[in-house]
DNA sequence: GCTGAAGACTTAGAAGCTAAAGTTCAACGC
DNA sequence: GCGTTGAACTTTAGCTTCTAAGTCTTCAGC
């Protein structure tokens, strides 16, 4: 009936008649905006993953820059440490570790002090290709944007920021791998 | 230095402070709202991640259950048009397809009409699903929004299909698998 | 020194994907 | 009428990346 194109996406406005003829307790407005913020995340991550492979690295690459840049100078982390803020396994760790090791974005080595630990150091080929990275990201992130008054943006600012804090604050846990789910909701 | 909790997630704030001292052109108003959109979204999905385990099927499952629903009754699609929909390639369709036949939540038939054509279908169970799924899914975004104020989600909601319009209109190919980077940005 | 615990690595196996070949059927040309 | 072409789905083979469980190395306490 009120389908616009084939087998593509449904828009927004398309979707949610959709699931209120099929759902009747559904409140609009929420869903307006949960949907809005699921597909908008969606289209970010595609371009952000556009961006990385326009680096040569994948995502899972990134996510270790980003962890170790975040833990500030000297950038450094034990593997465990990586893995438990990216939620993953150790041994899962280990393998992503030999891959930046190959590509020379970072460094293994023992820790002198403790022979049992492992240090893994930024190089500075990693630090500027996670400069690289953040300069794509912001040129996409200021066009995302680009049509918000000041006002907007601060409001907007606030009010995410807001929602965030609380369900931060309900699941406390970070961890967990969630790979898919960025589809339409 | 201002670390909160040894290996845990910094806050947004801290994550931020971090983010300009490594790079200095960053507008922290524009990280603010990405960083919250997407950490926003990460927890979101660990949450609709919980309850479809809740109920048995995984978040492949799912997706599979929403495409059909929006399809609306009678709620068939071929395989090639749900692999487009899912940004998957046929062989992949196909096993997701076996997996869902096997817990009884679609059906798969001859079209016999055209018998190269093959057809899936709702079952009544599948369509259960899908509304358990929902009701669960509603009751976390309910709670999600609760303290924004009718204005607030007005506002809110009008920002992000804003936004939305804006980026879809710009890389209008939907497709594509992401997998990762649900991760802090 | 020996023992136990901790940290990282190795191996084995599972899940899910893609690419490419295979199968079945419909449509069209001569 | 028969063969060829092409479409739609499935099958097979192989890749990637994860987890679980076991191993190796090193440190700390007795």
């Amino acid at each position: 009936m009120g389908e616009t194109s084939g087998a593509g996406e449904p828009t927004l406005e398309e979707q949610i008649a959709a699931y209120q003829r099929e759902f009747q307790d559904l409140d609009p407005q929420v869903e307006q905006i949960v949907s809005a913020l699921s597909r908008l995340n969606r289209r970010m991550n595609v371009a952000y993953g556009r961006q990385t492979a326009e680096l040569g690295i994948t995502n899972a690459d990134w996510e270790v820059l980003k962890a170790l840049v975040l833990s500030g100078a000297p950038y450094r982390m034990g593997p465990s440490d990586l893995a438990k803020r990216l939620g993953l396994t150790p041994a899962a760790m280990t393998h992503r570790i030999d891959r930046l090791v190959a590509e020379g974005l970072v460094t293994r080595e023992r820790d002198e002090s403790n022979r049992v630990r492992v240090i893994i150091e930024l190089t500075g080929d990693g630090r500027e290709k996670w400069m690289e990275a953040m300069r794509l990201a912001t040129v996409f992130e200021a066009d995302l944007l680009q049509d918000l008054s000041p006002q907007e943006r601060t409001a907007l600012g606030e009010v995410l920021t807001r929602l965030l804090i609380r369900v931060e604050d309900a699941q406390p846990d970070a961890g967990g791998r969630l790979s898919d789910l960025d589809d339409t909701v």
